[in-house]
DNA sequence: ATGAAAGCGCTAACAA
DNA sequence: TTGTTAGCGCTTTCAT
């Protein structure tokens, strides 16, 4: 079962034989209380690092209860956006000598259950959770952490009824945003392509998108909102299909860079000129929001700054901070970063 | 310190007192061994659903010694390569009921050596590693998994030396062949822009970029291989930088697909016409590549299927399969993929 | 400032 | 097939 130079652990007991101490004072000396005299600390310190002793964090934890660990569902990791948020996370959270238990769901509301019970057992003293398209409104596997009073933080989850607390962005803000800077440079036929999902993020922009349309006395028309998976095929796709259409809009509102990177290289193959005849805006500031040509007007997603303020959330939580308990929502503000594909001269 | 509604856990002790059965009884029938008759299971199964028992995790890692945790360092989560990689892993790694613990060293040796010991700490079953550009050769805070017989599995790291199962890609290869298909298209300018790390995925890149040049009889010139930090920013200087040289290149070779689309984006603003005046080329085949204008000849680098044998090794490794003990490295293909940016007619 | 002792919840011999 | 029992390595009262 072993290889044959494995060797078993050093424990606080084999310290405690060697200094001739208990194992309570060798305990005490290395979780650094002050109750153990300075001598005592060193030799214990010292007979630790000879021995090549390592804490064995599962007695810890099993006895103590917590885990020094973060559990955290996103529905993917390999997109920009949820890479950013995690990667803040961990960042973060390893600054307090926390580790991040990182699982997908893949979109899925079963494998995101199923992700909450293996995180529950794993005892993780957190829960930050990006919802999937699917859980909407549905939080009931969640409940286990709200029993036993492990702090769970939503991100960019629209709800406001549920227990959690729920860290986002300004997305109605935002989509408002985008879409009067597209109507004061003149775009009257403004098309927006959102997300055929329910995630919170994206009504939210729908919504911005729909105030501003209204504000300006411009009737939103249906058929001038298109609900796609957001890829860059479906810009494409969505391009060919209004192109279709007798009237052309004079403006793209896409709910992700990829969508609107696609609408740019489908208009071009077309002949189209931007911002020229059509002015094209995303969201995420995605890597891929550089590249395209024109450069990519878009909405700065703050996905690092996310992470960061869900990690800080939650070390309040866990100490107990003012009020911290009181907090029900963080709002983060996501600026538009306007670029070439939308200066109509 | 708990809230008024937070209950105490149900333990097997109070699934066996409610059945009037043992504390083993139970943990085999929550187990699934054989030797428990299926009414006595179906009986506890049933009883620990109503009374909601989860296993607590830390009681059984610290019993038995295993903690169903893989442990993984990357240099930093948010770039495309290593999302894809994590993401993969993650996946593999949950459908056999694993968890990742994922740390980013960002860069730094010191944290690479800080994040092994808190994974060590943490009992994980087994460590992932992509070895960040300080790391060469330098392995030693590796050595308590060793010790302790805990596989270690380096992604991307040349070195063959160490006793670590280690899985990369064919970078020589696959250097050699784009530098032909740059040859064989008539250039013979080749720039190659490089990282001015040591890490191996660049230099096998570029050890087959010189082996294809000199088998062509081209002499390499040291002017040609530009080494840099590989972002689009690099790209766009490098270009800047070449282009107040007197001789211009014909191809631009680059190993980060961000970094070539940099170079598109600077030669197209000197009006300089690709593939007509220059061919382009990258590695890595980022979504970026697919957004630059012409789309980006590049090298597909497997990091889903990077992510998949790791983990999959790692598994055998744990079951002790066939030989999986004598694995010392896996390589995985990694094909040229060819688009306008290097189709010169 | 230090020690003794009681578990945390589970697994795995060994018994029956 | 089930039960008894002894820990896994640590934290934490309660004594001293």
């Amino acid at each position: 079962m072993q290889s044959p130079d494995s060797q078993k652990d050093i424990t606080i007991y084999d310290l405690a034989a060697r200094l001739g101490l208990s194992i309570a004072t060798i305990s005490r000396a290395l979780n650094g209380e002050a109750s153990v005299s300075p001598r005592t600390k060193k030799r214990v310190f010292e007979m630790a690092a000879s021995l090549g002793y390592r804490m064995n964090d599962s007695a810890r934890m099993l006895r103590s209860g917590r885990s020094n660990t973060i559990g955290c569902i996103v529905p993917q990791l390999n997109t920009h956006r949820m890479s950013a948020i995690v990667s803040a996370m961990e960042e973060t959270a390893r600054q307090q000598a926390y580790c991040l238990l990182v699982m997908q769901s893949l979109g899925s509301k079963e494998i995101e259950a199923i992700c909450a019970n293996l995180l529950f057992n794993k005892r993780v003293d957190a829960l930050m959770v990006v919802p999937s398209e699917k859980t909407a409104g549905n939080m009931q596997h969640f409940d286990p952490f709200l029993k036993r009073d492990i702090p769970v933080i939503l991100i960019d989850s629209g709800e406001e009824k549920h227990p959690f607390v729920n860290i986002s962005t300004d997305n109605h803000k935002a989509g408002y945003d985008m879409t009067r800077h597209l109507l004061v440079r003149g775009c009257r036929q403004i098309v927006h392509i959102t997300s055929s999902g329910s995630l919170p993020v994206y009504a939210g922009l729908c919504a911005g998108y729909r105030q501003a349309m209204t504000e300006s006395g411009i009737p939103v028309k249906d058929h001038h909102i298109i609900p796609c998976a957001l890829t860059r095929e479906d810009g494409i796709h969505t391009i060919r299909t209004i192109w279709q259409q007798r009237k052309k809009p004079d403006a793209i509102f896409a709910a992700s860079d990829e969508c609107a990177a696609g609408c740019i290289s489908a208009l071009k193959e077309k002949g189209i000129c931007i911002p020229g005849e059509i002015a094209v805006a995303g969201f995420g500031n995605d890597p891929v929001s550089l590249m395209t040509e024109p450069p990519l007007t878009t909405i700065d997603y703050p996905g690092h700054h996310i992470g960061k303020a869900a990690v800080h959330q939650m070390m309040d939580r866990l100490q107990e901070k003012t009020s911290s308990r009181t907090v029900a929502a963080i709002v983060l503000r996501s600026g538009l970063i306007i670029r070439k594909s939308t200066l109509i001269c």
